[in-house]
DNA sequence: GAAGGATTAGGACATATGTCCTTTGGCGGT
DNA sequence: ACCGCCAAAGGACATATGTCCTAATCCTTC
């Protein structure tokens, strides 16, 4: 990770994605710009975050660890997403890993700076809430997905995520899956049971396996699949 | 549902139940206090709220339908809990069915009073912005649970949580299980599938049927099955 | 280019859970 | 007391998914 000042490019920055008015104008001389290689982890759960983040480009895989060992993805961040928020107020320890998928910039204000010049301005604070009522919100989705939805729909909709921001950083045509297996707990099932599904989708042309890569074949089969639920 | 307007009764509250920070001097008297009959709904999906409410006393089941046509318990609410929390800037639908369990009694403020007097507050803002926090970060437990968990164990910690209740409420020995085909549409099982579990819970000793109730046989196998995990 | 480890592919079998259907028992209404 | 309905109980069978194992491949390193 590799730190940068710019105070002019970061008052672009906040600028750009609409933050003028959650930051002050005093801010952004105090915060930073972090950037994050791929597969670089933002933050890592039991950890305490030292203030808050923003992510202005790239893409971020939020997931969880589980007592079992398994792992559990709960959504992917794209910007300009707020990491840290839950955490930020200093009372509970990072929960989730964030982890960058490509190269990745954060916004970064340290919990100092923040309680400093933002804990009493309403227009701060109601960015906080609208924020976090936002996840609350979409969370649930979230959830009802994963507990109703065969791991056929869930890989489908992850798939379809991927799929998204390769078109964004106008990549290969093959889906970026580290590795199976690693997918696999992403989706909290068995490497087995993901190797069948994947098996079902070539069979019925949906997908291509080519060289140990996944390709898309019918990108509208998939989506249909997806059933409108969506990681992204 | 019934409202009541003793401005010394819900100061009361209010301070009994720590908010009074939260909440400055004048909104007491423009707040209202909502009694609510077992099986009666404070909110339901897709209205809009029309304020903020804080129960006192009494317990929430907070559920969600889904498209499927299922539905699935997120958690039971206990006070001092806010409800509408999400949707208070009514930005957001209601998304989940808040239904008493019990006789449950709630604060009330009206969304016109709370923007009137709060909005610019930030003691309250951060009282908000803790408790929306507090609430992500337990969601995702819960979630975790309703993914990795089986049935068996979601109906476990789901039977603790009603004893739990009972005991406080001082009521009969048996789990107050409306109908067990609506308790299976809780935990996002079929019926058939949780009375297979029933079926095993009492050959194991752990649950005894007694004229279509239940009984808790062994309370402590009972919490050795939810794990640890809970619905409360 | 051969050895070794990681990754992929898939067979065999067990468990978790769903759908469909039948039987039984309790309880309100007549 | 009789009827009828609804919830409970459970059989039969299908699907979803897990665990354990083996074989084929690919890639890195010597």
């Amino acid at each position: 990770m590799k730190k940068r000042h710019d105070t002019g490019e970061i008052r672009a920055l906040i600028e750009g994605h609409g933050l003028g008015e959650a930051f002050g104008r005093e801010t952004a001389e105090r915060m930073e710009l972090r950037v994050y290689d791929d597969g670089e982890f933002v933050c890592k759960m039991g950890e305490r975050t030292d203030g808050l983040y923003v992510l202005v480009s790239g893409k971020l895989k939020i997931y969880t660890l589980l007592p079992s060992g398994k792992s559990m993805l709960l959504r992917f961040g794209k910007a300009p997403s707020l990491i840290g928020d839950v955490e930020w107020t200093g009372r509970y320890p990072v929960k989730n890993n964030v982890e960058a998928v490509g190269e990745c910039t954060l916004l970064f204000a340290s919990r100092e700076v923040i309680m400093e010049l933002q804990a009493q301005r309403p227009a701060f604070l109601w960015f906080m809430i609208e924020n976090l009522s936002y996840k609350l919100h979409t969370f649930g989705n979230a959830t009802a997905m994963n507990v109703l939805y065969p791991v056929e729909n869930r890989f489908a909709s992850y798939l379809l995520s991927l799929h998204e921001l390769r078109d964004r950083q106008g990549a290969a045509d093959e889906i970026r899956t580290s590795t199976l297996t690693e997918t696999a707990e992403m989706l909290g099932a068995s490497y087995r049971h993901l190797n069948r599904v994947i098996a079902r989708f070539v069979d019925e042309g949906v997908l291509a396996r080519r060289r140990g890569r996944l390709v898309i074949m019918d990108e509208e089969k998939l989506r249909a699949l997806a059933g409108g639920h969506s990681y992204a």
